[in-house]
DNA sequence: AACTAAAATGTTATAGTATTACATTATCTC
DNA sequence: GAGATAATGTAATACTATAACATTTTAGTT
């Protein structure tokens, strides 16, 4: 699959996401359910991130019974096979671009048009261990979210700005 | 004020922040009034995020009207002012320490004892700004959120280790 | 195929978090 | 004190999430 912030067939993208994720749930010996599948899809319909009850207004209108346990209980288990992640400031959860290898997040989030981008960067976790350690803390797990403009919604803004 | 994982008077560090808080809003020529400061007070009276609705049950045993608008005007005024910040993971408000000096927050959280303390570091802004940077992204704000175990529950979970 | 245990899903109710809209009161400026 | 603005009071509702228990599906065994 690919970046949000690129462009690219988001059709493959996200066929491919929901390949692998079958794929690790084959490895790990979990079931990769119709429901499970179908609200996984959902999530990367976009990478918009998505809140429980948006899914749960989409689900309705197929085949699965639809209450907010069904979603819930969805993205539990999605969460914990890491192939989504919670965006905490907007309640709302996106795929996960590298699972398999479990791993904390830092997210990128446009405030324009709402597209939000998983980065990897070793330079963060090294500094938020830095940072723990200074403070005599032990550090399990963090979260950085980062919000901001994304380069498209840079580019309309210049481009609105200029034509105004 | 002092930190949460530090021994402190925390009597006197309440105290110190409620007053430099009236002093900063007489700075800024905004009110700090009789609810606002009650509310900050409580916010103040420990280390531990609280939520909307802990500081609800609180201000409903004071003189004041309590209903969900009255605390989260409140504490929107405050979080505009920069007086307290919201600890998106937990839905919790946590005064700052570094009020005046606005800023975008890091926290380390206690899964043990719940006590947050907020974090200055320039390495961390440095690496997300640069992060932001790879990623031509235009960076307004961020938010970190680390969670584990601060020194006091560190040792306190290896004497429980050692006496078990 | 029938049996069983475990996992997944269905269903109802409720808890927890936050906002909208409008009325009233307090404060500031003139 | 009149008028404008800011702050607070009040009622209703929207949004997010979980608890508890019933039923169905699945995988492994007989």
């Amino acid at each position: 699959m690919e970046k949000a912030f690129s462009h690219h067939n988001h059709q493959k993208c996200q066929t491919s996401a929901v390949a692998q994720a079958r794929s690790l749930c084959e490895k790990e010996g979990v079931r990769f359910t119709k429901l499970r599948e179908h609200v996984f899809a959902l999530i990367w319909q976009s990478h918009k991130p998505i809140t429980a009850y948006q899914l749960l207004d989409q689900i309705k209108d197929g085949d699965f019974s639809a209450t907010p346990p069904t979603v819930y209980r969805t993205l539990d288990f999605l969460l914990e096979q890491g192939l989504i992640h919670r965006i905490n400031s907007l309640n709302a959860f996106i795929g996960c671009c590298q699972p398999g290898n479990r791993h904390t997040g830092t997210f990128i989030i446009c405030e324009e048009c709402e597209q939000a981008e998983e980065v990897t960067n070793e330079d963060i976790n090294k500094v938020i261990k830095s940072v723990s350690a200074q403070h005599h803390f032990e550090m399990k797990r963090y979260v950085t979210e980062i919000y901001g403009l994304c380069p498209q919604c840079q580019a309309n803004a210049a481009h609105q700005g200029a034509s105004a």
